[in-house]
RNA sequence: GCCCCGCUAGCUCAGUUGGAUAGAGCAUCUGCCUUCUAAGCAGAGGGUCGGGGGUUCGAGUCCCUCGCGGGGCACCA
């Protein structure tokens, strides 16, 4: 069984479509989950799609797909109502769904579509200024998730947090920790935050003689030594919300190996460079301005950047131009992902340029953009020290439920958060529901095993008849499409909302043996047990997968 | 001024390339624990999908326009 159910029932379709005379180009048939479940799990109004091509009635067409279509294995009865043509998954092939979830568990789902592609995701590069505030964790569990998709769809994902170590925002960081050395405010735009002056004192005692060193020799040795502690401190942070790094790439690794100079020698050769007021700056060759060619559509549009300044400083667009060049070129990623705040959607054509005039394949530069967290009470600052930190967050409702939190919402949608109503909230969390299912899972499968210590080996499936026995394995039939969806879209929020219907499942084939005790999943009847355990097994492995995927733990009590 | 995102139930939000009667959680109200976990189950109420045009067999979804909110438009990152 490869495949979502749902794909393989479009495939028959389509085939159908051939067997009735459509041919050339064939129309999306648009199957997808039925939206009222007295139609089945999927339905196609393949009739409407296709009436002007076979000019044809749309009940017509639909009629005959439904008498032409071979459904594989049996898994669904077809029915034509209209234009539409429903699909009903029929039991048999529910009853041994389960056997096969419950035989290959925790790869259920898993694909191989990304047949080994080399990738680096890079998320949550913060500047390393401060420790993260709960902005800040929407791009790592946003990215972390994104990661465990690839991966368990067949990629291979490098994690990347790459750490501007020589800008504006880090140069007035190691002033503010040279300030607090000497007693001293931070000055004007640094960083007044508590933490720099506990920085300060850190470097005193490890830092010999830094404070004998003038400020222009002593601030970027600060700078360096601050912002290994906060690496250090970000590091800790993410991995109570398990999250780990591959790869923590220093900007000025960059610069020691001649990348980014390398990419200004490339782009001044093929004319992508220009001087202008004593800068150089980047922007489409004349050439191509000419020709209305540019390298990629928005560089034409986009106003020329600076990448030296005119006081011969490079800004962090040479930077980053260096390092495409270590991405794609020293390290051979064939894609990158890049997970970025909305406030630098601005730089996404930019750098899409700047990779296709460097000969980089600006398609291979995914770029995923969520929108901000907003701090309910106003703007956060870093630099003024007004902010909730995440490990303040992580103290008060604990790593699952704020990893559940961040993930049910759409990339798209800016979160406006209050630290209180979530703290006082957690308790409603929707993660506890779905661990809860899992939990009832495993404590039943136990009873089960204590109960009757010689069960059959193989369980008859076929004794799964009750509706909400097959309610549960129908949302697991769900699992391989939702997964497809997630990954091709790069968007893990679809899972918890999967995961929140599975669990709904669960509770209801769990209740139903409290109404009935016949209908509990220990039973007198060894056989009947031994079919409920099987189906147990299947969604308790479904959803452990599913909560995997989030970063949320998969308890076996509560 | 230009660009991006959002506006769906009282609140927070789902809704894949347009498909049949618009969903979930929370909150509110009503029932359900002697026996496998009540962090659970069953039921009820709650909607002009921001406003207005358009495209078509069909629009929450696509186009135009207006409004409101958030974010961008540096020799900052």
């Amino acid at each position: 069984m490869t495949g979502s159910i749902r794909q393989r029932l479009d495939e028959a379709m389509k085939e159908a479509a051939r067997a009735i005379g459509v041919d050339g180009d064939m129309p999306d048939l648009e199957l997808a989950r039925a939206k009222s479940a007295d139609r089945g799990e999927y339905a196609s109004s393949a009739g409407m799609k296709l009436a002007r091509a076979l000019k044809q009635p749309p009940q017509q067409i639909a009629s005959r797909l439904a008498a032409t279509l071979q459904v594989p294995g049996g898994a669904a009865r077809v029915e034509a109502v209209g234009g539409y043509v429903n699909f009903r998954l029929t039991p048999q092939w529910l009853q041994e769904l389960v056997t096969h979830v419950a035989a290959i568990g925790p790869r259920y789902g898993a694909t191989d579509i990304g047949r080994g592609e080399r990738l680096q995701v890079e998320f949550a590069s913060i500047n390393p200024t401060g420790p993260l505030h709960i902005g800040h964790g929407r791009g790592t569990i946003l990215g972390d998730s994104i990661c465990r998709l690839l991966e368990f769809t067949g990629h291979q994902v490098q994690r990347e947090y790459y750490v501007n170590s020589d800008n504006t925002q880090t140069r007035r960081f190691g002033a503010s920790v040279y300030a607090r050395l000497h007693g001293k405010v931070p000055p004007e735009g640094g960083y007044t935050g508590e933490y720099v002056i506990e920085i300060a004192e850190m470097a005193r005692r490890d830092l010999p003689h830094i404070e004998q060193l003038p400020e222009e020799e002593a601030e970027p040795q600060l700078r360096m030594y601050a912002m290994q502690k906060v690496v250090e401190q970000i590091r800790a942070t993410v991995a109570r919300l398990n999250i780990r790094y591959d790869e923590w790439f220093w900007e000025n690794w960059l610069w020691e190996k001649g990348l980014p100079q390398r990419a200004i020698d490339r782009l001044r050769e093929s004319g992508y460079l220009k001087e202008r007021d004593g800068a150089l700056w980047f922007g489409p060759a004349l050439q191509e301005l000419e020709d209305d060619g540019a390298v990629h559509k928005e560089l034409a549009e986009e106003e020329d950047r600076v990448v030296i300044r005119s006081n011969g400083q490079p800004t962090y667009f040479a930077s980053d131009l260096g390092y495409l060049l270590s991405r794609f070129e020293d390290r051979g990623f064939n894609r990158v992902v890049e997970v970025w705040g909305s406030d630098h959607h601005g730089y996404v054509p930019r750098m899409k340029s700047a990779a296709a005039a460097l000969g980089i394949d600006p398609a291979k530069l995914v770029v995923i953009l969520h929108q901000m967290v907003n701090l309910k009470e106003g703007k956060m600052s870093k630099r003024a020290g007004r902010f909730v930190t995440l490990d303040e967050l992580i103290d008060r409702v604990g790593s699952d439920p704020v990893r559940y939190f961040y993930l049910l919402r759409s990339p798209d949608t800016t979160i406006e958060f209050d630290l209180e109503l979530a703290v006082a909230q957690s308790n409603e969390n929707p993660v506890y529901y779905a661990q809860y299912a899992h939990a009832r899972l495993a404590n039943v499968e136990a009873t089960a095993v204590e109960k009757h210590p010689r069960l059959p080996e193989q369980a008859d499936v076929s004794l799964l008849v009750e509706p909400w026995e097959l309610d549960v394995a129908r949302q697991l039939a769900f699992w391989p499409e939702v997964v497809e969806d997630a990954v091709r879209l790069l968007e893990p929020h679809r899972i918890p909302y999967y995961v929140q219907d599975l669990a709904t499942a669960v509770h209801r084939f769990y209740h139903a043996g409290n109404e009935k005790s016949e209908h509990r999943v220990v039973v007198d009847d060894e056989r009947l047990t031994r079919a409920r355990l099987e189906l147990c097994r299947a969604a308790r492995h479904t959803l452990k997968t599913a909560l995997d995927l989030m970063g949320v733990s998969a308890p076996d009590r509560m």
